[in-house]
DNA sequence: CATGAATGAGACTTCATTCAT
DNA sequence: TATGAATGAAGTCTCATTCAT
């Protein structure tokens, strides 16, 4: 049950070929930005020329496309374990921070690319589903937010959209600071932050 | 005291015609990306030619250059007066939230731009006044924050340059969601933001 | 009795000031070629905008054409003078080159011009009249060699088209290294070319 | 031992179709001028679209680059073997303007786009080779001159230093109206012209 | 699978020219 | 007479894409 819909891959065989051009691909988008990549700078990174990436792939666009629906189709997989596992909202919010923490480690790239170029991205039909998934994001978090105030386990005095909001892109914009394999595991990462924006970094609360 | 440099304006006169353009055109980068954004773009949102742009201004990068520049001049006025006024840990951090909030406020599109583009420019020797910011930027808020360690008005346990990363991030990309004149004024959700950041958004602390 | 024709002038008044102009136009086309000179280049050194130029003259192309004509003209009222002097050929040669040179004197940069742009000029109807002037041209300088060699005082053996070639050039080119007010008068320099082109500069002879 | 230096070609490989098109844009730039050449005229002439000529090379200004170095490098082959064949000072002469017609005879474009641009370009850091190879050009011209009236070979009486002018620029402004395959070869025509400047067009001497 | 060469649309930019003031 | 601002055509160059080999 995917998120997204299928590919139309130019051509089938040897998928982990595939896969390791997207890798590439994706880096040199979250690095210079999706309108600033050239075709070319993929085919120097991955040792070919720029013609060669059209037997793999039908279009730039597509590349893009296949990272992205990529990412969020494992993100949903991980987000919708946690959803149905029936957790209250602060243990909610900890298991969705968390989580995004560990996909951000996964998916860097496939998250900085998604971070800054999913706003002009939503105008093209193909990248609908991008729209749809931030649909689900907010109702996921905003729900479990407004679950918690009700339940009295957050508090009632904070505007709970802009509450949101700032959650949702601190999260996120992590994605453009992080690095794979540096000081903190995601999950260190994770509960430092879930510490500051549950408690405060205010010394006696 | 410029936190810049000298603009070579391509023609000196009429400077409110030159905010004009400069502020239509900021409008656009910020919605389509600076790549993404052609020239004729910006011409057409000022109702002119696009080879009619090359009269008030050198080339399209020297727009950008204007546009972040001012900003970040207008922005250092504010926190060098905040950091001159010798305020204590928890009070300069509140001070330079609102501040920037403020800063949104009146140049949402810049701050936007700023955002998205300002990793990638940073190579561009004209750009490297923006690295040179970064630096200041990060001695203004990590310097406050440590003091305030150490002072015991913010929490020891907490990776001090984490908790920075977060609360930088979270300021900055409100900017991608505010809208000047909507349901907010700046102090209003610069006050949300601190009460969340320094006291936590659970109940009880 | 003109070789050319009548400008239509822009505007009739202070032709002082037109002379100006056109002077200081035709050191910017003789020192950087027509193509590459902006007409904002000539407004600068004129001291002016760009568009003020079109007070006096209609186009570029039109400064082009008179500079150009107006140095054909006196020329030829030159050569005519010399020509309708029923001089031997070897005097007449003489007389033909130090006119020559006493035109490169007044007339640097339009003589200038006229060696670099000529040929790809002939084919605009409005330049056909440099296409005349170089056929009087050849006529004067080509018949004036063949009275001397059928007369005797010039050498039977060479073959007289090259020879005209060959004194052609190397009269006008000098106008590329001519400076007006330099060591050499126009006359010494005559001199000079003429004892070399006629006895040649070998010893013995 | 180049006199120039190695060019950063686009795309390495089929040197011989590089060679062609810098032969069809050599042809182009003679008969128009470099400025006055589109780089949809050099297409036009090859027989492909402008936007094709990227492919091959960098630049409009490149492939003038590349031109006017390998011609420069070819002729000061020829003349340093001139040079170090330890000649008196007229044969040196004779065998430098042979060989100079027969480089206009092999490279009569080059020489012509040189005749034509080289003031101008030597003002690109990327063309400083030309103004290095006119002072060599003078080395090698005027001291076999200065070394002829030392040697009592050329006549004492002549400014040496006008003497030079004239003759090289006479020899190199052949390339305008020289044809390759024409009614003269490069060698009868260098004769020709040698016997006028050694021993003069008049008769007695 | 990959290369080499080309296409064609469209980008940024320049510049002669115009015109109201 | 000159300025300031704009026009519009054209120029150089970039780049995603195609395709024969």
């Amino acid at each position: 049950m995917s998120a997204t819909k299928k590919k139309n891959q130019a051509n089938a065989p040897a998928p982990e070929r595939r896969r390791e051009l997207l890798d590439t691909a994706a880096e040199v988008f979250a690095a210079q930005g999706y309108n600033a990549t050239t075709v070319r700078k993929i085919a120097d990174a991955a040792g070919m020329l720029a013609g060669s990436l059209y037997y793999h792939f039908d279009s730039k666009e597509s590349m893009l496309d296949e990272i992205l629906s990529t990412f969020l189709d494992e993100l949903w997989e991980g987000y919708d374990a946690v959803l149905a596992a029936g957790l209250g909202p602060r243990e909610t919010i900890e298991a969705l921070v968390t989580e995004s923490f560990r996909e951000i480690d996964r998916h860097r790239a496939a998250v900085a690319i998604y971070q800054k170029e999913s706003r002009h991205l939503t105008d093209l039909p193909r990248f609908h589903y991008l729209a749809d998934s931030q649909r689900r994001f907010e109702e996921a978090w905003l729900g479990t937010l407004e679950r918690g105030v009700a339940d009295g386990v957050f508090r009632a005095d904070l505007d709970v959209r802009l509450t949101y909001r700032f959650v949702r892109d601190t999260v996120w914009v992590a994605a453009s600071w992080y690095r794979p394999g540096g000081r903190h595991s995601p999950e260190e990462i994770a509960r430092q932050y879930l510490s500051m924006v549950l408690d405060g970094i205010a010394v006696g609360g």
